[in-house]
DNA sequence: AACTATTTATAAAG
DNA sequence: TCTTTATAAATAGTT
């Protein structure tokens, strides 16, 4: 709003995103507080920073208070998530070198799961160079496995179509023929036992069975 | 802030007040949207209007998985509000949500885990083809979000370097005028003292300094 | 952190 | 409630 428009886009220059961020903070709270006390209204508000730390405002009462009424509005069924995804989850164990191939794993999902953290913005999120370069390396590492194991599937499922085309052609042409020898038939015992101005078709479009 | 300063205190006419309720609840979702789209932040807000009408705005995910994180954030207990498991995606959605959204970050985490499975696990772990695409999906998105978290911690390091080099610049300039003075005092000295033939430098190259 | 040229939000009016 | 308009507030870029 000054000196020259934005675009409403995430601004990439990390030291003016973090400036405009405690700018627009400050003026969001005092925003939700000024409408509070003009118009009487309960207001809550909660702003994780891209680093996960937290800022809030309730303004009357306490958040939990909020939080509370706010489930009872929605009508929020009280679950279980608590999402308390402690690391080292059980793997599939790989028939290959046990231990080592283990630790890689380890590794691997302690990597991911910084990762993680650090897209979700949970908590302490920050990696440093070092460990976004390998990160990085790592999921292009995983997305070349997986456009590979895409193309086989999609391969298979090619050779699979290819094969039931053929199948299919052939049952289309075996019909065709039943039919055309029906056909005959027909014409036949009709010219056998009456004068008919009716044209059968001798042939039929093949398109008919193709389905 | 218009035709008028206000007072910060509540408007007493109620037509004027569900006036600048509805106008100004709009300017604050708005400021908090904006907010969250430029510095990548995790926003929620919750409004009651004086009747007890709920108003939310939740950046990412939902206004649960907000409340479930706040609650951690706050060390407050076991909270959680809830966990309905619907397989469904959504990548970084702009927005809102109705309600019945899952925890995106356990998703996450399950789709990882059954890609490493299937990475590591050989061919056990067979994903099909929608599972392949969406997960190729997820990964693009991690990669383009660790390029640039990797380019922000970059700019700092380039910024920050080229800080360093500034002030070395400095103490450069200033070390080697002092060092001509001192040059020249000898000098005097020497021609003071005694004849000679040595011909001291009156200058000396700079990129001794630049260590 | 302070400044200021502009943009944005909005109070009052229609 | 919507639109308009004059003006207050917020803030992007700068120092």
């Amino acid at each position: 709003m000054a000196r020259g428009k934005i675009q409403l886009k995430r601004i990439e220059n990390p030291v003016h995103r973090q400036v405009t961020f405690c700018k627009r903070r400050t003026g969001l709270l005092k925003k939700a507080k000024e409408l509070s006390v003009l118009c009487d209204a309960e207001i809550g508000v909660v702003i994780f920073s891209p680093q996960g730390k937290l800022f809030e405002l309730a303004t009357k009462g306490t958040m939990e208070g909020m939080i509370d009424k706010y489930m009872k509005c929605t009508g929020g069924g009280r679950g279980s998530s608590s999402a308390t995804f402690t690391a080292q989850e059980q793997l599939q164990p790989p028939n290959l070198d046990p231990k080592d191939e283990i630790n890689v794993l380890k590794q691997e999902i302690e990597m991911l799961q910084k990762g993680i953290r650090y897209m979700f913005g949970g908590g302490d999120g920050a990696m440093n160079l070092e460990e976004l370069l390998l990160l990085e390396k790592h999921l292009e590492y995983w997305i070349s496995q997986i456009r590979t194991a895409k193309m086989d599937v999609m391969l298979q499922e090619i050779q699979s179509l290819r094969n039931k085309e053929g199948a299919l052609k052939n049952t289309n042409k075996y019909l065709l023929e039943k039919i055309e020898e029906n056909n005959n038939s027909i014409l036949d015992a009709n010219f056998a036992t009456m004068e008919t101005n009716y044209s059968y078709p001798l042939t039929m479009p093949s398109e008919i069975f193709q389905f």
